[in-house]
DNA sequence: TAGGATCCTGAACATGCGTTCAGTCGAGTC
DNA sequence: GACTCGACTGAACGCATGTTCAGGATCCTA
């Protein structure tokens, strides 16, 4: 009716897709449409209307959750951790709801998982690639493998963790910071003075891989 | 189909639990009880006989799995890392079900998800312990939060990187055999060198917060 | 002022879900 | 033989989902 509510009419469009934001975020993916459209306060066919279909709704989240990463990284920079970034993400307010939706997306996996999933492998080969040269992180016997690896770890606790809370919890950005806290003590113990007190195991497996592999032991047929 | 069969009729309804143990391990929890039906060869209404619902179905489901781990727990011995135990019940080509049903509890979260993740909680626990007493593995600050942070790591790369699997392996111990595989390296190297260069961000952490948290009971620093 | 495109809605449709129910079949019991 | 009881089924119900469609409302343009 004003021209403030009508600028706010303008991004019909868009408030619709940051509603799907949110609610995905909170919910998770299986959120119906009724929902979103009651959220954006709009009819269910309108979001149709906008979006062809519900795949084409999360396409729009994809694309802007994407972008929104991309102009953080522009700006921010150097985390601790490959699921820093979700954290630093979360924590701006108006970017929660970015960070609660590629959590969900790849913890529902599918292409779309894995999309953004590799988005976050090659954020950390960048900032593992930094600290290495800067003699702050240990150089790996196949750089690729950790990387995955610490990726692969760093989001699937935090992912498991969420997926355990009952019920999903309200505010993200103070979750992830409550998160942040309980695993820090052992994250960074484990990776500075490490778990293993000897080097038996890891030299075993380094001339188990070097060597052709005997394999009848651990087979069952 | 006489005497051959009807000893599989008399087992009906552990037929139906086992379809759908096999069903939830292959696509997720989400699959519906005329699917499981079908692959037990019975109509949707005798699952809902047997089992009331199918929140009574995923009981029974969660009851067999917990015998089956409970009674290879009693019989297998000690894995290397909180993960290995579903590694080690899916080599065994009977129970890969069970392991890919508990993972698929894990994955999707609430009541159950968390119970299954607490068991391996607490196996870990019991593990960890032994091999701390045994000087293999290092004490910790917070004995607590890094055996939930392991099992939190272990499990949760473990899940995302079965989530992001597209589509889903049909073979779940091979699966896991290749997964395993691949993160050896990169765990071991981390777990046995670190993956940190000096002590700073650990001192740093340490100094900000003044003491361990707040329960140190088990802790004998 | 008329026409047309765009935004938007209410009511439906098709589908799949968990669940219910009336009733059939077959074996054991009096 | 009649009766009972559990296993078992086919057909339906109620509900929620994604989607479609006819049409109303609004605004821009000619």
């Amino acid at each position: 009716m004003r021209s403030v509510e009508s600028r706010d009419d303008a991004t019909a469009r868009s408030r619709i897709r940051d509603a799907a934001l949110r609610r995905f975020a909170a919910d998770g993916l299986g959120v119906g449409i009724r929902a979103i459209a009651t959220d954006a306060g709009v009819s269910p066919a309108l979001v149709l209307h906008h979006f062809g279909s519900k795949d084409g709704l999360r396409d729009a989240c994809d694309d802007h959750a994407f972008a929104v990463i991309r102009e953080v990284k522009r700006v921010a920079l150097g985390p601790t951790g490959p699921d820093q970034l979700l954290v630093q993400l979360a924590s701006v307010a108006e970017y929660a709801p970015v960070a609660g939706y590629l959590m969900r997306a790849m913890q529902s996996g599918g292409p779309r998982g894995r999309e953004a999933f590799e988005h976050f492998v090659s954020d950390a080969e960048q900032y593992v690639a930094e600290g290495v040269a800067a003699g702050t992180l240990r150089p790996s016997r196949d750089e690729k493998a950790r990387i995955r690896w610490l990726t692969l770890s760093g989001m699937g606790a935090m992912l498991l963790a969420l997926a355990l809370e009952d019920p999903p919890p309200d505010d993200l950005a103070a979750w992830l910071q409550r998160y942040t806290a309980e695993i820090s003590l052992p994250a960074l113990e484990a990776f500075t003075e490490g778990v293993l007190t000897d080097r038996r195991m890891l030299d075993a497996y380094l001339s188990y891989v070097s060597d052709p592999p005997a394999r009848d032991e651990t087979a069952a047929s």
